[in-house]
DNA sequence: CTTCTTGTTACTGA
DNA sequence: ATCAGTAACAAGAA
């Protein structure tokens, strides 16, 4: 379920593995995850390379040699990008994945998308579920769809301010505002939890009702908060991989997400009620949380 | 068989 | 204009 840690985690890794490599090959699998036509799609990548790795919310923004950008949108529950070195082609069916190598060229039945990049290593986007997609996009274009979307939720132009004023003639609840990508860009359904559970503040508090002191622990909860889950290369739920095919470890380290059962890590009550908020599934501690 | 889950968009109704 | 709620999308788990 990437949210802005898994995809900073991507984003980091990959700057490190393709920036350079010049991509030789591109294999479509299911044309659905490609939003333009296949001979766009080729074109803007073949003999072309990544030049710049950005990110903003959730979004990737690969920025090739000749101005175009492939963007990787919402890679939601099931995306994942696997970056395999030629030499890894035959280790990898006993370590990283259980599901069967079906030619040298896929990597498994949930393959969409991959490029082969000089050295024969290769980039694998796979998706269970289709519903991530990849885009070329002219810069006029991956402007617009960033405009699109509000601050990134750890960009140095987030500060208090900025969130004082978003919430601040807002009639929402603080969760629905968390999840709001034209707000701030970056959270999901396990962070908004998270967030919350760590600034102390229930989820169905109205936003214009939080006081500058709750702001303010709002604030610096959803920066620390994101900023561990990078340090830990976040969290693996269901199927978020790193581009080397390893889960996130900050799965252990949740306080509410998943934990409607356990205790409390704070309080150490069974207090914490499993609800529907702005149409999530959302936990936080009712003892604590205020 | 049904129900639930992910993020986003589109829609409806208050 | 604002907000909440829901369906749709796809696929799989329970």
């Amino acid at each position: 379920m990437p949210e802005l840690p898994e995809v900073e985690t991507i984003r980091k890794d990959l700057e490190k593995k393709i920036i350079g490599k010049k991509i030789v090959g591109i294999k479509i699998v299911q044309k659905k995850s490609i939003k333009n036509s296949s001979s766009k799609f080729i074109k803007a990548l073949r003999n072309n390379y990544v030049k710049n790795i950005a990110r903003k919310g959730k979004l990737l923004i690969l920025e090739l040699n000749n101005n175009n950008y492939l963007l990787i949108h919402h890679l939601r529950m099931t995306g994942q990008l696997v970056y395999v070195k030629s030499s890894d082609i035959h280790s990898i069916k006993y370590s990283a994945f259980n599901q069967l190598i079906k030619s040298p060229f896929i990597i498994n039945s949930h393959t969409r998308v991959i490029l082969l990049f000089e050295n024969k290593s290769k980039l694998y986007f796979n998706d269970i579920r289709r519903f991530g997609y990849l885009q070329i996009a002219s810069e006029k274009e991956k402007d617009k769809t960033m405009e699109k979307m509000g601050v990134d939720a750890l960009s140095e132009s987030f500060n208090l301010e900025v969130l004082k004023k978003s919430f601040k003639n807002k009639n929402r609840t603080l969760k629905s505002l968390l999840l709001d990508q034209k707000i701030i860009a970056g959270i999901g359904n396990i962070y908004a939890d998270e967030i919350c559970f760590d600034a102390k503040l229930d989820p169905k508090r109205k936003a214009n009702e939080l006081d500058d002191n709750e702001l303010k622990r709002l604030y610096n909860s959803i920066k620390s908060v994101l900023k561990l889950a990078i340090n830990h290369r976040g969290t693996t739920f269901s199927d978020y991989t790193d581009t080397s095919g390893k889960k996130g470890n900050f799965a252990k380290l949740l306080k509410v997400y998943g934990r409607e059962k356990e205790n409390c890590k704070n309080c150490g009550r069974k207090s914490i009620q499993k609800i529907k908020l702005a149409g999530r599934t959302t936990r936080f501690c009712e003892n604590c949380q205020r």
